[in-house]
DNA sequence: ATAAATTATGCAATCGTTTGCATGAGTTTA
DNA sequence: TAAACTCATGCAAACGATTGCATAATTTAT
């Protein structure tokens, strides 16, 4: 019942020596400075009753609480998941712990977890949610908290991120179509203050070029949000437009859903009638009806190196800021087609 | 640059009071105690200054973290992250802040990582990855930190726990299939040292002596885990009995992706030929080629009652333990139709 | 054998709060 | 007007670790 916790004087004083000794002991570089013979005691000592360090203690007193703090949009968003995995565990490794916040794309969420992970003395922040132009940036610059950015960046220059590379996705998509026959191709465009959307639309411009196409303005719809809702509604627009296009090429799986839904709603077969492709390869793409061409983004590599570039500028704050694009790949599911 | 955080003696000095009354202004429980006039200088002096406490030396002074650990099997599973959803919006609402932690199962994750919680100190323990029997249960009793089991329950009776009542599930899903004229009903189970892996195969034979018909033992198949690749296998091993039977009732969701892949594979088409049910409405279920029909588990739900239960557990030790089995639902779509 | 250099350990201040107790000013009562 | 009370504020001791400095013990050099 008496669960009082066992701390540093008490097991000095069991062993009959000073609680610095036993600090000395247990920290990996003054325990050279004890002798062999009581640092075994000290080590034996400590095991038998059980002492655990008091990790407010050390905080207070070193200024470090060996947590990272994480920004996402939403946890249940398919594609964060595998970007919080990737950080969580190259973290863990490294004895930091994690403290995950949903902003839901709320600009007063995202300041309120921002204070709050200040209060908590995060070592670091790894934030998700950052749009091409964002205060909290700005804000976290001048704050001086080491943070890296993943899989959105924002335009400011000297900031650290990790991303997918977009505009090359964007060029294997279209040279996949371009492959296929299609010429006449629509675009289902993220938001534009996301660098994800914004990436994305330049990499598809940047495709049809590549592969001597011209990319029809009509044909480019702009989504406000990466969600299925926006996607069917993308698509019914597009549909109204009467005009010729044999593939949309959708800014993320979740609008790719979305136009899945509304091809079907009108009857028109995707992978035979239209082809599809999306974005990001979230999980269980493979599992759709039809299985969804897409591109696949090493979301759990963006968040562990981007939980490797923290822990640089942790040890480090010197370290000048960089920007890593992880290279991404096709995959050719049944969701596009041969034109016919 | 320099940037040197601002204290309650800073602030206090500035006022000309003494940090005590900074501190007893910031507290609500004592604001009452100073007088309004200076608490009122205070109070603008911290804001002007910027004031934030230190979260170290607060915990450490009242022995308080306002930290839960959670613990889950995997992060990228695709029904825990809405359970942590749950857990995460209640808690942050209530001034708590959420450590994650993946552990894979593996046994020895779950231990150190329970160990790092407490070397946090955290306030609580939400635990979504035991087994029926698990020593973890026992260790956590003694420890005496308040903590909730989430979806997964043990099968000690003192311990609360918030899960989805499985039986009524398995009872829903059996009396659907028999409906449709389904009598010859093949089961892949979950792992049975899972409460839900068991209490589901409970559901099921309950189910079908509710329905009137005979569950055949050769027509039930027990899987390891709960994954696709268990799926497949056990389908496949259904299917090498060439017994009769028109309806695959899976534990799981990620079985019955399983199943789904095994039938293609064998040219069956789910839905027509045999009826395919899973269990958790997992994201995307809808999604799948069929949709499956799928018994909805609310799984926010049980991550928020789960933290709200812990935090009434923390504010009062003595609470009683109490199980909370919150109604599925069952959700029909093309992946079960009549027998032919 | 003694001084000097080298250890190993203890001492005590410190990190930024919280909180029981002491204090002094102001108010009430006889 | 002095005694008895309030009441608001200050004082100082925690909480549990870390760490520069002092000191005692030991070794080495002369």
């Amino acid at each position: 019942m008496t669960k009082t916790r066992v701390t540093l004087k008490d097991v000095a004083n069991k062993v009959g020596v000073h609680s610095s000794t036993v600090s000395r002991v247990l920290n990996p570089k003054t325990r050279s400075m004890v002798t062999e013979e009581i640092a075994d005691k000290i080590l034996s000592v400590v095991k038998d009753m059980g002492y655990r360090p008091n990790a407010f203690a050390q905080s207070l007193k070193t200024n470090k609480s060996f947590t990272v703090g994480v920004m996402v949009p939403d946890l249940t968003n398919p594609a964060f998941a595998p970007i919080i995995k990737g950080i969580d565990d190259m973290l863990e490794a490294h004895g930091y712990s994690v403290i995950v916040a949903s902003t839901y794309n709320l600009p007063e969420k995202q300041q309120s977890t921002v204070e709050k992970f200040r209060e908590r003395h995060v070592d670091g922040l790894i934030i998700a949610t950052a749009k091409r132009k964002d205060s909290l940036i700005d804000d976290c610059r001048q704050e001086g908290t080491p943070f890296v950015q993943a899989v959105r960046a924002s335009v400011d220059a000297d900031v650290s991120s990790v991303v997918s590379d977009e505009i090359i996705g964007g060029n294997m998509v279209v040279s996949h179509l371009a492959q296929l026959g299609h010429k006449r191709i629509a675009y289902v465009a993220g938001p534009q203050f996301l660098s994800t959307g914004y990436e994305r639309y330049r990499g598809f411009l940047q495709g049809m070029k590549n592969a001597g196409l011209e990319a029809d303005k009509d044909l480019v719809v702009f989504c406000e949000e990466f969600t299925e809702e926006e996607g069917r509604n993308a698509t019914s627009k597009l549909l109204a437009l009467r005009k010729k296009f044999t593939a949309i090429y959708a800014g993320n799986d979740l609008l790719a859903l979305g136009v899945y839904d509304e091809l079907e709603a009108d009857g028109i077969k995707c992978g035979q009638d239209i082809s599809v492709v999306g974005f990001d390869d979230m999980p269980f793409a493979d599992k759709f009806n039809p299985p969804l061409t897409t591109v696949h983004t090493p979301l759990v590599n963006v968040g562990g190196e981007a939980a490797r570039i923290l822990l640089e500028k942790i040890a480090d704050s010197s370290i000048p800021a960089r920007t890593i694009k992880l290279k991404p790949d096709l995959i050719v599911r049944s969701s596009t087609g041969r034109v016919k």
